[in-house]
DNA sequence: CGATGCATGTAAGCTGTTACATGATTGC
DNA sequence: GCAATCATGTAACAGCTTACATGCATCG
């Protein structure tokens, strides 16, 4: 009986590049972790490769060596023992506790604005702003280049970004509005 | 000359309690922190303490004994390098860093939803609408509690968290349609 | 033949959580 | 008097980042 952890946010992103791009490197875990503009993981070699490591001393990954390349590849496949866990992974997702996790910067100091005198309060909002189209225009590009019918699950959760983005955008145009109009 | 660090975020959201509840004791801020249904942090007390008396260490806040308590409590005020901190914290927001750092367990997951067999598919997103629900319901009871005049900035902030609550829902009812009706 | 990218790791450190531990005050 | 809340902390650990270190492959 294998040990029936939880296994960690980081820990079940990785796992589930590795199941989609299944046989991939630990780098190219790396780098499917990088190119999403709204991901919240650095995803530096010193913690995944420890974290994948530790996959495999669970059995919920294995290693093959690409004999083919001579940097000594290292090829990841998901075993079955790692997709049981990756869909235990998923379906704990379901939860308040996961659900009320997210992390804003910015709304978080929006409570504290008040420090700020109402001159740099504005610039504050100008740059902020013109930081959040950046952003949004980012998350617009990578939403499009997901297909949308060979991606679907890719460009449904780019597609989440965006909306999000979105949101914080019109927010944020709300408080600017109301801050500054009187 | 003080060390010129940048605040951590938890850091910056205490140091912005403690000047606005000032004097304040460091349970106070603790259970600041727990009474908004979309906080991040756990705010516990190993956290905290901790983090105030290193806050207090580098003269960014300072204690005084409250003798009229027999509980030995502890108030705390921010002191002017205190203030001149959390502007440089606040200001430090809008950066594309920070912006692009929010993490949402729920999309994270989106990705991978094809690990699932269509009907756990249905069952998760069923559970994870309701609960969206329940939480979306639960930060706007938090907004209506914060006034709108007085407490103009708690307010902007709250109503933050409904708009991306909103946004989370509108997103999760529309993969539930592209992922079920075909 | 040099730059960039592919590829794999380790060590130290920061930040926050969990669990534990203690005791006074207030309201019923 | 007893429960809930107020109040303060510590120790161990988990999880991720930063910085460092190495070396082959590919393309111009």
């Amino acid at each position: 009986m294998a040990s029936p952890r939880v296994l960690s946010e980081l820990e079940g992103v990785c796992l589930g590049i590795v199941r989609k791009y299944d046989p991939c490197t630990a780098y190219h875990v790396r780098m499917k972790l990088k190119e999403a503009p709204s991901s919240h993981w650095k995803a530096s070699s010193g913690s995944v490769y420890p974290l994948l490591s530790r996959l495999e001393d669970e059995g919920l990954i294995k290693t093959a060596a690409d004999t083919s390349d001579g940097r000594g590849r290292t090829l990841l496949s998901i075993t079955r023992q790692g997709r049981a866990s990756l869909k235990k992974w998923l379906v704990a997702g379901a939860s308040q506790n996961l659900i009320s996790s997210l992390t804003d910067p910015i709304r978080s100091r929006m409570f504290f604005l008040d420090a700020l005198p109402a001159a740099q309060q504005a610039t504050y909002l100008d740059k902020l702003e013109a930081e959040m189209e950046r952003y949004l225009t980012d998350t617009e590009r990578h939403l499009a280049n997901q297909s949308q019918v060979e991606e679907r699950y890719n460009y449904l959760g780019a597609l989440g970004a965006v909306k999000l983005a979105e949101a914080r955008l019109a927010w944020l145009r709300t408080v600017r509005h109301t801050l500054l109009s009187c």
